[in-house]
DNA sequence: CTTGACCTTCCAGTTTGTGGAAGGTCCATA
DNA sequence: TATGGACCTTCCACAAACTGGAAGGTCAAG
């Protein structure tokens, strides 16, 4: 399978396979003669659990760390929960800060007008 | 005022204050005969508005156009008010991500162990 | 043999700063 | 007056995680 073929049947970008690979995430890919990265099913479905990662939030270090624990067979099942719960802890993190400007956002907003005259709460909230 | 007395009257970092310079975010500072930055009271006010609109999420782009109604005292609300809606609306999107992110995550890890076996159902539902 | 869709590498840009090096300035104290 | 420490200056590099684009090689179909 070439890099196109592997980005569709991977979900990872072409690109970003290409990406991963220069920074080590990923082995340097089998070359044909002419130069072509070749893909195996091995290499498809590392690069969907990379995906899949990414998409739950990990960091690529992150990523890194799973992949051994993923190829490690006598890996202990508590070292993956603790990279999970501490991530739960980071998103948590982000959570409150963003609610917490949504609710700040959100109570100027409710004193603004929203009209044509130039008075606005939101700026004068922002000023303080 | 030199830079590190508006650092901190503003809470804004000296080196971040360049940085708003340099990018032009804010004009650039008078300068001493020696070629310190000296910022009035104004500046600092800007500076502080900057940098609250920045802990509300605002990106710096935004931040500039901010600035620009909140000089401008013929702005009718509803601009502000419209960009601050359509910031509301990003930060939505980004807290229903981190939500569904953190749903996964808290299934897939209430389902694991988390003990010395290798049995790790967080491991699988990465890999699908 | 040509054409179009692939593939390759490499460089640059994105966003929002932060860290550090090399060197000039200012003020207080010895 | 000299000197030391705390400032200040500029400039370059790095962080995360890609993405876009240019220049050029390859492959398969018609």
């Amino acid at each position: 399978m070439n890099i196109g073929a592997a980005a569709k049947s991977s979900g990872v970008p072409a690109k970003t396979i290409r990406y991963y690979e220069s920074i080590g995430l990923i082995a340097p890919a089998h070359r044909t003669e002419s130069g072509y990265r070749e893909f195996s099913q091995i290499e498809i479905d590392t690069l969907r659990f990379v995906q899949r990662a990414r998409s739950l939030g990990f960091p690529v270090k992150g990523v890194a760390l799973l992949l051994d624990l993923w190829r490690d067979r006598s890996r202990a099942s508590s070292d993956v929960k603790a990279m999970a719960m501490e991530h739960i802890g980071d998103i948590d993190r982000k959570i409150a800060e963003l609610q917490s400007m949504r609710d700040t956002l959100l109570h100027l907003s409710e004193q603004c007008h929203g009209d044509d005259r130039p008075d606005c709460p939101i700026l004068e909230g922002i000023a303080g």
